[in-house]
DNA sequence: CAGCAGGGGGCGG
DNA sequence: CGCCCCCTGCTGT
């Protein structure tokens, strides 16, 4: 900012305190919030520029998330944590008793958040003791899979939970994506077989059942609000926006996919579904699946309670079995608290403020105890499992059942057995 | 009428 | 609990 040239340099002086009151003027207001955080039933209406300026962890997921108000259910993270962490990062600083240091940096350390967990800035307080992990490192994300990565980062450090930093050793599941794509297929493929190595592999990261896990505890040490958290769905907007687009979006691809089967399937008969379709669409799918679902790192789940990674299941879904759940290896052990969920909204965009009003009830699953699948593509839900997947296949455009005497298949099994009959009939 | 999507009930592990 | 099958409602041709 020189003035070489007859130019002159205007500075506000205090621009930085006074950018820093504005933005906590505006958090206060929830004016112009863009994102919910939902943790111990509480929600806090934030920024995604604010979260994505101070981690790389909410900047990944908000870049693969399409939403225009998601809602990042966190778990494992306690709210007082949550509240500081937004104090620290919209005013700069946090006052923290010394007893909740180490819980707040370890909720730190899940959000990555930079100057408390992350190196990549100098460690402003000597909170960083344990700053650097091995996976900032990883963080570079020059990796095309970063989502995973972050899952995984999630789910290890979480899964230390209160101990320690993670392995270092990027667990097997790296290994896992390269696969992926692959192994995704056949895992389609099998899916009637269901294995769920699969499955794993490429879901498993995603792995909420993690969080499933996870969830429990959680209930137990703080059920506070009916709202689980697991719960908290978000919708995509449907009927409002065009933001419909966005959820959509994957669905069209998923449509496009479909057609594609359609040719697949055709040949294969014979073969039954099974092996069908595996070819194309899958991948597409679930990438798009992913992304839209799990974005980065957030991820997924929505299934509700706790207790499996029904949720997560879905995106195994395709897979169909998915559920299972557990998929240990990325979920790994319990340890898993993870974290992080992230959840299309039933709501409008302004879910802001619905959930700010009340408990939220509404969008949020209230059955908290009962299992309940939700649709990450819509706003449909199911108590049965075997339901889910039948509907979740209509996002996927996944149709394993095909028809012995014709191309026609589908992704309903009923419907093939009616189809059949007409043949026979 | 065919296809699609979803709910309900029954069965087996 | 998960899966299977039946049935129903809706939509498009």
């Amino acid at each position: 900012m020189m003035a070489s040239d007859g130019m002159l340099s205007l500075s506000w002086n205090n621009h930085k305190a006074t950018f820093c009151h504005i933005l906590s003027t505006l958090r206060e207001k929830e004016r112009y919030t863009d994102v919910t955080l939902a943790c111990e039933g509480k929600f806090y209406p934030v920024h995604k520029l604010v979260l994505s300026t101070c981690s790389e962890y909410f900047e990944k997921m908000f870049e693969h998330t399409p939403c225009k108000h998601p809602v990042v259910v966190l778990k494992d993270i306690k709210c007082a944590d949550m509240e500081a962490l937004l104090s620290y990062m919209y005013d700069g600083v946090v006052s923290v008793l010394q007893q909740d240091l180490a819980r707040l940096i370890k909720a730190a350390e899940l959000l990555q958040i930079k100057g408390l967990a992350v190196p990549d800035e100098p460690p402003l307080k000597e909170l960083s003791k344990k700053n650097a992990y091995p996976w900032s490192s990883r963080d570079d994300r020059s990796s095309p899979h970063p989502k995973r990565r972050r899952r995984e980062d999630m789910m290890t450090s979480t899964s230390q939970g209160s101990s320690l930093p993670p392995p270092e050793s990027p667990p097997s599941s790296p290994q896992h994506h390269q696969e992926s794509n692959q192994s995704w297929d056949h895992s389609k493929s099998h899916s009637q077989d269901q294995r769920e190595d699969g499955v794993d592999q490429r879901v498993g990261d995603p792995v909420e059942p993690a969080v499933e896990f996870s969830s429990p505890k959680q209930e137990a040490s703080h059920n506070q609000e009916p709202v689980d958290e697991s719960l908290v769905k978000e919708e995509v907007i449907e009927g409002s926006e065009d933001n419909q687009g966005e959820g959509m979006d994957s669905r069209i691809e998923y449509g496009g996919m479909g057609g594609g089967d359609s040719n697949t399937g055709g040949e294969e008969q014979g073969s039954k579904f099974p092996h069908q379709l595996d070819t194309k669409h899958p991948q597409p799918l679930h990438e798009a699946v992913v992304e839209a679902l799990a974005g980065p790192s957030g991820m997924q789940g929505w299934l509700g309670t706790g207790e499996l990674g029904g949720g997560f299941s879905m995106l195994e879904g395709y897979s169909e079995d998915g559920n299972q759940e557990v998929h240990p290896a990325s979920t790994g052990p319990h340890g898993t608290q993870q974290s992080h969920q992230m959840v299309w909204l039933d709501y409008d965009t302004n879910m802001a403020d619905k959930v700010g009003a009340q408990d939220s009830t509404k969008n949020v699953l209230r059955n908290e105890k009962k299992k309940t699948f939700y649709c990450p593509c819509c706003s449909y839900t199911s108590p049965k499992v075997y339901h889910f997947k039948r509907h979740y296949r209509t996002h996927t455009g996944e149709r394993p059942f095909s028809c012995a005497h014709c191309p026609y298949h589908t992704s309903d099994k009923s419907n093939l057995i009616k189809h059949v009959r007409r043949h026979i009939s």
